[in-house]
DNA sequence: TCATAATTGATAACAATTATCATTTTATAG
DNA sequence: CTATAAAATGATAATTGTTATCAATTATGA
């Protein structure tokens, strides 16, 4: 991976602003506070971004997809009325992996935890 | 929801073959073991089955999504080798739903947990 | 059996994402 | 410093999966 100013402006964007999002609200970040990014060059980038292990893309949630730079383990609920989401500790499932591994025989690379519902405010 | 046929044969062929199939691939298999049902047909009942808890999409696998007529609480592991998808017992993660709520404080109606890797057979 | 609501198929439209490709930028070996 | 190869960019076309539209058909039930 070369270096590129505007690889950087999008990791940038994506520390220092919301959490979780999409490629769309991104792109948007970028034209009001950095330089604006063509869409091509921040899809492409992105997957390289997930790809190389720098931010993850959340996965079960609705499309579009959306994204996330902290990449320590932690899972997501999304409210079902206003849409936001919201981090849920890795405790909620203690050794998941050890038990699923053993379950299947098979070597887990990865897995994605995604609630639904109604968060506080919303009730 | 009346009644219609097209729906019958969906729900039929769901249950009757492969176990989480994408929507292309039940419009495949309706061609050729029953009749043949329109693509948008196909959708709208997918999606009212699914809102009527007749079966299941199975969220955050690879688009296209995935369907599963098995309606009880488990979990998928996709393989990223063969992309053949298995099933998981829901007793990975034991309470995991109040463990989420009391963290959350908020009221969950449904989760998904994915598991990626290589499975028993591709490694 | 008539009226109303639900469903269908064909197809257009849509939204998110990826591919293409000529041009520019970056890394590096001499 | 160059020269060169590899990587990245922007503009835009293309693709994919899915949903919307709408006229025609079918189901339901008083």
């Amino acid at each position: 991976m070369n270096y590129s100013r505007q690889r950087e402006i999008i990791l940038e964007a994506l520390r220092n602003n919301v959490v979780h999002p999409t490629a769309e609200y991104i792109h948007s970040v970028l034209e009001k506070q950095y330089g604006s990014v063509s869409i091509a060059t921040l899809y492409r980038n992105l997957n390289q971004l997930v790809d190389n292990g720098l931010i993850k893309r959340i996965d079960g949630l609705e499309v579009p997809s959306h994204f996330d730079h902290n990449t320590h383990e932690h899972f997501h609920f999304m409210c079902e009325k206003c849409k936001k989401i919201f981090d849920v500790s890795s405790d909620v499932a203690p050794d998941i992996v050890e038990k699923a591994q053993q379950e299947l025989g098979a070597k887990i690379n990865g897995y994605d935890i995604v609630f639904r519902g109604i968060c506080n405010d919303c009730k």
